[in-house]
DNA sequence: TCGCTTCTTGAACCGCGGTTCAAATTGGGT
DNA sequence: ACCCAATTTGAACCGCGGTTCAAGAAGCGA
């Protein structure tokens, strides 16, 4: 329906795939100078384009911090449902979920920042987005109070546990390198072991689920879209 | 030497602890609303005075900072200090490593903020603090190693273990409210057992040390000194 | 070629917040 | 009572960075 001429990208994408774009151009200089220290002439930069351009695509730039918050909220979910899906027991369950989580947080081009800079949200955007955020922690809680029932885990306050796997997965953000010496999967995997080894009930030992969570729901979808010729 | 009226309690704090009663303000400002959210004006109102004055005991906001971080790292070190004099195991003393390091980010009035906002620091004092930062990473890291050479610890990449650890505790300072339904100390105590029982070799189990954590180590001793009466 | 919509530009605006400063105020020493 | 150094004040300054906007370019259908 749509023509494509290869000379201008700009036009062949709609707006929304645009906004991706600049979603993942925004997102990669929010994580590398901090969202204080990125002005809104870097992100236009970075995407190759001019300041006032920026602003037909976002209101402002508490929108653009929250469409990305929303992106990477968005990721985690859906890679729960995914887990979930599969019916494993607790501490598998929460081994792909820790593995899972440190991929969407590191790997590809990134929404990162999730949980960070709530602050920075307008009261709307944060109450949204807070709002699916702990839909998230609520279903890390449930699993692991699942496997306390199961007796797969030790007695443990679920809220707390949930809150250091958390906090471990989410600083990772701060200090991981894509050039770094071990890869994102590398580092997920020993954060599971440690951390659901952790909450282990004595005599039970973790089984590594030998699943791949598929890319899909790490990397952002449309980038393959855009490969694709009309 | 000095005569001390009751009237004025300013004119009888010297500036070095006046700094620190700013500290303290400042500090709780800065993690309540954020760093970059918190202005010079909001940081003077906290410590009833104005702005220009606050000026008199720091150069600029980038000082302020520093100062609240340092005097952060420097009771990790301290902590650390502590807690290596006691000659434990690996275990024993990661164990008490986390808890003590909760408390330092939580209890009392803390610096909290370290770690964080470490980009909002002047060139040279981020350089300085970086640096005791490493350190402190570096003695948590040797910890690991040396369990792991004693078969304490299972076989682990010490510097991820570390990150971990790290990233839970100092996560906390995100989500941890006085007023809420566990003190520091539980949360630190559960903590430590998730994470050190995730690191522990098989067969190897964790037998908590009963020693408190000196106050003086997690609370600003100058608080106490201010009670005296010369 | 014209005209319409979509997109892009660059310059200007404007307020927030860090910072400065000259002028008070304070209180201890003499 | 007076002096001086230490401290405090409040107002003003000023630049950075988010935001606006009127005018231009670029495609596309007729």
């Amino acid at each position: 329906m749509v023509a494509r001429t290869t000379a201008s990208l700009a036009r062949e994408a709609q707006p929304a795939v645009r906004r991706r774009q600049i979603l993942r151009a925004a997102s990669r200089a929010f994580r590398e100078r901090g969202f204080h220290a990125t002005g809104m002439r870097d992100v236009a930069a970075a995407c190759g384009m001019t300041v006032g351009n920026l602003y037909y695509y976002f209101e402002n730039k508490q929108d653009l911090l929250a469409f990305c918050q929303e992106d990477a909220v968005q990721r985690l979910l859906a890679l729960h449902q995914w887990v979930a899906a599969r019916g494993l027991a607790a501490p598998e369950h929460l081994y792909l979920l820790v593995v899972g989580h440190t991929l969407c947080l590191n790997e590809g081009t990134p929404g990162s920042l999730a949980h960070l800079e709530v602050e920075g949200l307008s009261p709307q955007s944060r109450e949204r987005i807070v709002a699916q955020r702990d839909r998230y922690e609520r279903a890390l809680r449930a699993v692991i109070r699942a496997g306390n029932k199961d007796g797969d885990l030790r007695a443990a306050d679920a809220k707390v546990a949930t809150l250091a796997i958390l906090g471990a997965v989410n600083w990772t953000v701060k200090w991981f390198r894509t050039d770094g010496r071990k890869t994102a999967l590398a580092i997920g995997e020993q954060f599971a072991e440690q951390l659901v080894q952790g909450l282990l009930a004595p005599g039970r030992s973790l089984q590594r689920p030998d699943v791949t969570i598929p890319a899909e729901l790490i990397n952002d979808e449309t980038e393959t879209k855009m490969e694709v010729r009309g």
